[in-house]
DNA sequence: CTAGACCTTCCAGTGCGCTGGAAGGTCAAG
DNA sequence: CTTGACCTTCCAGCGCACTGGAAGGTCTAG
């Protein structure tokens, strides 16, 4: 299978494919006569593990590490297992810090509503944005 | 007041502010005869909009360009709104992205606590990662 | 006079995950 | 033989918001 096959099986790019290569998650394949790079269906697997874990919200980094990990024969069942649980810890805090966010902007959206913009001009500056009490 | 000194009463570093200024969020500040920066109140005050601003998620270039609207004499309210409710808006997607992220994780944590070491061994794989139903 | 705290400029790098483009090689169809 | 789709390598840049470091200038206290 040649790269662009891969990459239409994978839902990738062959740019990505091969950035892939290169930042080690994916093994130099064989090359045909022509020099082109001749995959197997085993790649394709491997693109599906990487895209699973991204979706989990895993970096290529941690990715790489456990499939550095599963090709020396080990089986990363317990890297996996706390991976999953940081990510979770970290989740829920970007999703505690967004409600933040979203408390401000709401606060704002609202102050905007009740805002005379004649108010603003008076100011010189507007007032929506300043210090939420 | 010198850059420090508005560091300090900022809670920026002094680095940060003459990137600011570098970027146009902040005018360019007399100098003393030394050649150091000589800050007003007003700086600190732009720079605690900036600050608010960003709490509110805007980014730079946002913040830049309603700055520079106000320093053109204008009001910026209406465009204020528009980027609170633009902002509102993705606010809701990444939580909603990461709802889902979440649900795959606890999904994959579950599985992870049921899945005996044993059959990742025998798979030679970790099975933990995998297509989530 | 000297130490050291602070300031200046300029250039370059960080992290993350790609993405773009140039210059050229390979291969099958017509 | 040519066209055009596909492939190769290499280098560079993006977006975002800083951050680090080198090499040097200034000011104040002791």
């Amino acid at each position: 299978m040649r790269i662009g096959d891969l990459a239409a099986r994978s839902g990738l790019t062959t740019k990505t494919i091969r950035f892939y290569e290169q930042a080690g998650l994916l093994p130099e394949p064989p090359r045909t006569s022509g020099g082109y790079r001749d995959y197997s269906d085993e790649a394709a697997a491997r693109l599906a593990f990487v895209r699973e874990a991204q979706s989990a919200g895993l970096t290529l980094a941690e990715i790489r590490s456990l499939l550095t990990l599963r090709d020396s024969g080990q089986v990363p069942c317990a890297q996996v297992t706390r991976l999953i649980d940081e990510h979770l810890a970290e989740i829920e805090e970007r999703l505690r810090e967004l409600r933040r966010t979203r408390r401000t902007l709401r606060t704002l959206a609202t102050r905007a509503a009740e805002t005379d913009p004649a108010e603003c001009a008076e100011a010189g500056v507007c007032t929506i944005l300043g210090p939420i009490p």
